[in-house]
DNA sequence: GAAACATCATTGGG
DNA sequence: ACCCAATGATGTTT
């Protein structure tokens, strides 16, 4: 299987054929078994959407006020096995007290498992508790670089998230940490399981909400590449809802860009 | 009708 | 001021 050999190879996608696939593709729906509202379906600037990208695959635009996302089918399915499987073999997740979270006064697993991977000395810090990110795998700077190509943006961490089935998750919150670069996007690759991924924006929250701003919904598909791009990250929280009917794991890697001299 | 889902209030140490 | 997860209540969707 050498065309999964580590670096060098060229990607399926990057072929003569890419610029047809592109134009052809002008609407992909995201979640064809539900006709939720989930994506807005836009399509009026391809061409400017495409343009700041010297990779190119289809992108689409997800929008809203203060939200701005890009998503894309990164690996072609075979390609994302492939990543998933190795991705099982070779990811280290954090045990004991390290897999554990502080809430109202009692501890709790988290309920996913976690890692952090990236370039030599970064830290990144979890509910007050700070992790020393591991060595890039083989794997992960396969993807790091299919993702920084594809985008045009340098990551020099990701943070690993594990979710066995539909019952591991993750609650809202933003991915808004001081150490991390403001103007870098945030690019959260997805392996395995598709699962829903909502925002909300952080004006609608509680029962005396200031402004009513429908939810953004999406599934993320195996392979698929969302882009978080700023504002998003300021005005939107997130989350993973635990779904019971999913019963296979997915590898969620959010690359980021963390600053690495932050004299705060 | 039952199960799943959605939303909110509640819980505090760091 | 905010974050983090579970639980129970209540309402809605499938």
């Amino acid at each position: 299987m050498d065309r999964f050999v580590i670096r060098g190879q060229k990607r399926s996608y990057n072929d003569g054929a890419a610029e047809d696939v592109l134009r052809a593709s002008k609407k992909v729906k995201l979640d064809p078994g539900n006709d939720n509202e989930g994506i807005k379906e836009e399509e009026a600037d391809e061409d400017a959407d495409f343009a700041e990208f010297s990779h190119p695959v289809p992108w689409h635009k997800v929008e809203a006020e203060g939200l701005d996302c890009d998503y894309a089918l990164l690996f072609p399915k075979e390609e994302a096995d492939h990543l998933f499987k190795k991705l099982e073999e070779e990811v280290v997740y954090l045990t004991g007290d390290e897999a554990k979270v502080q809430v109202f006064g009692k501890v709790y697993n988290v309920p996913r498992k976690q890692a952090t991977y990236g370039d030599e000395g970064l830290i990144y810090t979890y509910s007050g508790v700070k992790h020393l990110a591991r060595r890039w795998t083989p794997t992960l700077e396969y993807i790091l670089d299919a993702v920084s190509k594809t985008t045009g943006h340098t990551f020099n961490f990701v943070l690993v998230n594990r979710y066995k089935d539909g019952q591991d998750h993750m609650g809202e919150h933003r991915d808004d940490e001081r150490e991390l670069d403001p103007v870098s996007p945030i690019a959260s690759v997805s392996l395995g399981a598709a699962r829903d991924f909502i925002f909300r924006h952080r004006d609608t929250r509680g029962k005396y909400s200031s402004r009513n701003i429908e939810p953004v919904k999406l599934k993320l598909a195996h392979g698929s590449l969302l882009l978080m791009n700023t504002p998003t990250n300021t005005h939107w929280y997130h989350s993973l809802p635990a779904r019971k009917k999913v019963l296979m794991p997915r590898i969620n890697l959010t690359f980021r860009r963390i600053l690495m001299d932050s004299k705060k």
